[in-house]
RNA sequence: GGGAGAUUUCCCGAGUGGCCAAAGGGAGCAGACUGUAAAUCUGUUGUCGUCCGACUUCCGUGGUUCGAAUCCACGAUCUCCCA
């Protein structure tokens, strides 16, 4: 019997609203795994990838093809564009909905991705409350913000970090004082909110699971996938990889304030940070980009793309190790 | 045939007598994360033991020395130059 089959299987023997997630690395086969499910209990298929939910970004994130889309309902697939800003609280917001429609219908929610932040969202319900633009707990945070974003552009992470020691200590002493980006994010979180880190985190997981989830993590045998990932890399540049690159950094640029343009914050969209992108973004050809210093060196598209498969390599193995750890996960190890 | 230079731990590459299991980088491996996540960060990489440690390494063999990856001799392989 298929893996398929055998999943679908267990899925009939529950009782009571359920839904499956197909889990895993980058090119373990989920896509296909789960479009095959779907075929067998009548299912829909839900995205849980932070990088398909962007417009345009379609070889690099190995979206879907039309054709497969035509056949099973895909969800949360070209929601935003590239130059939006995007989230988890946005993801699970979203995902909610589309889950509720779906079983409403009678159909099968099939969870499909390799954004474990966003899968174990799902599992464990968690709720965020909105976190509005420029709106703090009390005024004096207001302040404290403005000196926390210096602090972060000029890349002081001793300082930043005792700043988080200040007022969540238990975090300070839990994020790594290099991971200034962690450290930044925690402290505007903590002005916003009011609330250290353990107390958001507590009051996240109030909300018991309205479905139940069955959960299945795909694990290739470490050689295979990254042979696979090779050829899939390989594949993408055949398909116009560099194309696209022009295309959505063009369109990002045209989307975005002339002043983010020049002083180069564009290239911190997370779009923009995409595997297959960031790699090749710096050898485009627009004014902005020759500050990078990288266009006078030869446009190696060997090179790129090797690195372009590394990154794609070390991105499978954390997603790996996040999957790991998930409670409840059942691992299945294909042959792709 | 003659001359010059090279050979270092998975790779590149530092090291010229003790502070060397050997800088640094790459790649690998392991991990963290739960409010930007395809992001960001950490640890580790000769063997054995839990840390202190013990043991085996720097092309090979032999030698000098209290002590060698480092000096000497011979050999092997590679690169360049003259025939």
């Amino acid at each position: 019997m298929s893996i398929a089959a055998e999943i679908a299987d267990e899925y009939r023997r529950q009782s009571g609203p359920s839904a499956i997630i197909i889990c895993g690395p980058t090119a373990s086969g989920k896509s296909h795994l789960a479009m095959e499910l779907c075929g067998l209990l009548g299912g829909e298929l839900v995205s849980c990838d932070s990088m398909q939910i962007y417009r345009m970004m379609d070889i690099g994130t190995a979206k879907p093809s039309l054709e497969d889309r035509k056949k099973i309902p895909h969800h949360m697939i070209d929601i935003v564009d590239p130059w939006e800003n995007y989230s988890v609280f946005k993801y699970k917001e979203s995902a909610e909905i589309i889950t509720g429609d779906i079983i409403s219908r009678g159909k099968v929610p099939v969870f499909c991705g390799g954004t474990g932040l966003y899968i174990n969202t799902l599992i464990d319900n968690r709720t965020y409350t909105d976190e509005p633009e420029d709106t703090y707990f009390c005024e004096e945070y207001r302040a404290e913000k403005e000196k926390c974003d210096q602090l972060f552009e000029s890349g002081d992470k001793v300082l930043l970090h005792g700043l988080l020691a200040k007022y969540d200590p238990e975090a300070a002493a839990e994020i790594h004082m290099n991971n200034i980006k962690r450290v930044y994010r925690q402290l505007v979180l903590f002005f916003v909110t009011g609330k250290p880190r353990q107390q958001r985190n507590e009051e996240s997981l109030l909300h018991t699971p309205k479905l139940r989830y069955l959960t299945y993590c795909l694990l290739p045998e470490r050689d295979l996938l990254y042979k696979k990932i090779n050829e899939r890399v390989d594949d993408m540049r055949e398909k116009g990889l560099d194309d696209e690159v022009r295309m959505v950094y063009a369109a990002c640029r045209n989307n975005v304030s002339d002043e983010s343009v020049k002083s180069l914050d564009i290239l911190k969209l997370t779009a923009l940070n995409a595997i297959g992108y960031k790699e090749i973004i710096p050898y485009l050809d627009f004014p902005e980009l020759r500050e990078l210093g990288i266009p006078e060196e030869r446009w190696c598209r060997d090179a790129v793309y090797d690195r372009i498969k590394k990154d794609t390599r070390r991105y499978a193995k954390r997603q790996i190790t996040w999957f790991k750890k998930t409670p409840g996960t059942v691992f299945l190890s294909p042959d792709i």
